[in-house]
Formats: C-alpha cells, sequence, structure tokens
DNA sequence: ACAGTTAACTTGCAAATTGCAAGTTAAAAT
DNA sequence: ATTTTAACTTGCAATTTGCAAGTTAACTGT
C-alpha cells in the first residue's frame, strides 16, 4: 500500500514521482535485459543495491502496477517478478538511458544488447519488449 | 567542481547517476519545452524545488556539460542557461517520458506538445531538438 | 547619490531517505 | 534433525532533502 504523492499534473513529473530516483529504474533493468525475476537476483548486481531499498522498491513498483509478484514454480518460499503491460511499456525509456549513456559517458554495453541496437532503437525497444511479455 | 561516483559501467546506470533523481530532468524539462532559462524561471514551476536543491543541481548539470551558464544579454547580474549538445540528446528520454506518464497516469499535457506528439514521436524529438538548437 | 528592488545564490537546521550490518522467518535440501 | 536457501525486517549512522531566512551584487527610480 505504498502510495507515492503526485508534485504535480505534469507527466515528466508524476513519472519522476515513480521512477526518479537511482534504483527503480535498475531494477527494471534487470528484469528486461538480463532476465532477472527474484530478490536474490536483482541483489547480485553490480551496483550493490540495499537489502531494504530493493524491498522497498519492490513494494512501490508493485503497489504501481509495473510489475506483478508470484510463488515461484519451482519453490513456495520463492517470489517471481514479472513485467506488466504498464511495465513493459518502460523499455523505451531504458532503451533512450542505454543510448545517451553510450553516446556521452564511458560505460560498457553488453555485446548482445549492443548487436540488438545496430538494427536501431525502434528495434531493439520491439524485441525487448516481445521478449519481456513471452516470460509472462 | 561536483564529481559524481560512477557505480558501474553500466550506461543505464550511469546515466542515472547524473539524472536519477526527482529534479534533473525537471529542470531539463523547463529548458525543452516551456523555454525557460534562468534560475527565476526554474524556481517557479509548479514543483515548487528549493533553491538550495535548484543551485546544486545546475551546478551539477553545468559540470557535467549539460549545460552552459552565461551572463544574461539584458543584465550582467542574471545568468542564462542553454543546453549544450548533450543536453539536447536529453530530449528523447523527456519526450519518451512523456508518453509513458500519459499513458498509465492522470496527468494534463501542455496542449503544444500533444499537438506535437501526434505527429509522432521522432517528429516531436526532432523538433524540440532543433527549437533548442536555435536558442545557443 | 541614495533607497528600494531584482536576481542569484548561501546558510542553518529539522526531517526524510539511504546505506550498512545483523537478525528473522519459512521452506527446502541434506 | 540440522543446515542451507530465499526473502525480507530492523536498528542506527550518515547523507540528502526541504524549508526559511540571510547575503551579495547589480540595476532602477527619484
Amino acid at each position: 500500500m505504498k502510495e507515492l504523492k503526485q508534485r504535480s499534473t505534469c507527466p515528466i513529473s508524476t513519472s519522476l514521482d515513480v521512477l526518479g530516483d537511482k534504483w527503480t529504474l535498475l531494477i527494471l533493468r534487470d528484469m528486461v535485459f538480463a532476465g532477472k525475476s527474484t530478490y536474490g537476483q536483482f541483489l547480485q548486481s553490480a551496483e550493490k543495491i540495499a537489502t531494504n531499498i530493493l524491498a522497498d522498491r519492490l513494494a512501490i513498483l508493485e503497489s504501481q502496477g509495473i510489475i506483478t509478484k508470484a510463488v515461484a514454480a519451482d519453490k513456495k518460499s520463492k517470489f517471481t517478478y514479472r513485467l506488466t503491460e504498464k511495465g513493459v511499456d518502460i523499455v523505451p525509456i531504458l532503451v533512450t538511458l542505454v543510448l545517451w549513456g553510450t553516446k556521452y559517458c564511458p560505460t560498457v554495453v553488453d555485446p548482445g544488447l549492443l548487436e540488438e541496437l545496430q538494427g536501431g532503437k525502434d528495434a531493439a525497444i520491439e524485441k525487448y519488449q516481445r521478449l519481456a511479455r513471452e516470460k509472462q
């Protein structure tokens, strides 16, 4: 029941009310580009998110209808997080951030993603959106 | 001389090291869509950014080469902030955020921007990029 | 020339958020 | 029956944010 306050009616401001921090989009990145889906997998990423922050952000993302939480197929004590359609529609934001980051900052892009981006931005967006939908 | 620490070599993470907060992209929004360019104009926006936060973010944006600061044409005590090419390349991120926000959240879009978006995402991006470049 | 105003910050401090380490709980594996 | 795995929760110090007030320099009007 995490509810956020809306600072204004501006769509950019309202988007940032949910996504505007250093961690939320990294969790979604892990889901979209690395196919991650569990709490433990998110903890393993290079940026080393703290456990309390991760739990907090997952709860917000779920309450905002961006991801769903379900018991995993193999274990009852394990949960699987997946993107909703609202979450799949964040893929364009992620791809746009990749393009800006690679153009202006010293970064290392995953070879697979780099190859996808050769085929153009829109093609890459569609590919990762389709991939995320298939995992539903 | 604000220097940020880079959490990883991932382009999304590195982009968020600079842009990942609730205020930075709102300042850029004001420059791109409202044509704002001064400290006083940024303070007037609906979200009511605090003066110290605004000064801090402007300094970071300048040190990161996203905006430039110059004495205004009319007054010596007034400064004009403008986008660099690195800043102009943030327009796609802003437009993508507008599209997601309008699709999934209760927001009100500026009529002018809405009209531009009718012509397609890419056309809107190009228009606002051109507009920002012209102000140089 | 002087007094008030405008513009851009800066400072101090309380409140909120983040980050780290350790602890808890339940289910699964050994 | 004991250990391990997975997902959190808790406590607390450190950092960041938000608010109000203060400062500085340049302009504006009289």
